[in-house]
DNA sequence: AACTATTTATAAGA
DNA sequence: TTCTTATAAATAGTT
């Protein structure tokens, strides 16, 4: 990328290679971490080289191993589908009053943003729609 | 990196993080590929956004039972974030007139719902109890 | 979503 | 490997 712009495909010459490697391997390591840091987001890394050898980076959060990671993933997909479950008006019994305060809570926030959304230029078509349907919520 | 020089830490302006957060991602999984062309390096790159949107890259010689599971897990999750996004009144742009009708519908439903666990004995029992706290507090 | 002034990354050379 | 440096690429702030 520099001195002379270079094209994308495998470098042949092992030693050029192994260079190269090393320095982008370093590069790439670095944006990772400034992305976590500026952006608070997780992230996992992993490079073998070549030669069999493995470089790792991840966000403290961001469990060690791929079934780790994957269990994290299920758990986070349970989590939400249990959240869409008592917004949808399921399973409330399992929720403690405090918890039920905050849904109710969450569907005032959602129903003053259906408002805003009124107002806007592209739903005028929907208004009327969206009108009846609040008003027979009597919200 | 230009313009002016940042420091790595947290951004915390909202608006100005999700464009960072957008750009850097890009020139990440950029890199990463370019570095497991250049050098023949197999990489494995997860990046979680704050909002639960998960993005990732893996080199084919990655298993492919392993990234055919995560990659499933991962729309579906993707699915369930966005269903979520729509129901709290967040990007309702995104929706057709006929999924607006839907959310609607649903969100109809679900009230009903609360309604009906309202009536509930257990629930009228907490209520009374509550409100004797609440008095209670006011002495 | 584009632009552009700078910063950062890096290819080649030492 | 490490440093240097000319140049390519990435990107922060702006529009």
């Amino acid at each position: 990328m520099t001195r002379q712009k270079i094209e994308i495909k495998k470098i042949e010459n092992i030693t050029a290679r192994q260079v190269t490697f090393s320095k982008r391997r370093r590069g790439l390591f670095k944006k990772a971490l400034e992305l976590s840091t500026l952006c608070d987001a997780e992230i996992a890394l992993i490079v073998f080289s070549t030669t069999g050898k493995l470089y790792h980076y991840a966000t403290s959060s961001m469990p060690q191993n791929e079934r780790k990671r994957y269990a994290l993933l299920k758990k986070e997909l349970e989590k939400k589908t249990m959240e869409l479950r008592h917004i949808m008006g399921e399973n409330l019994q399992e929720l403690s009053l405090e918890e039920l305060k905050k849904l109710e809570k969450s569907v005032h926030i959602s129903l003053s943003r259906v408002n805003e959304i009124k107002d806007q230029s592209n739903l005028k078509e929907i208004t009327f729609l969206q009108k009846v349907t609040i008003s027979q919520l009597k919200l």
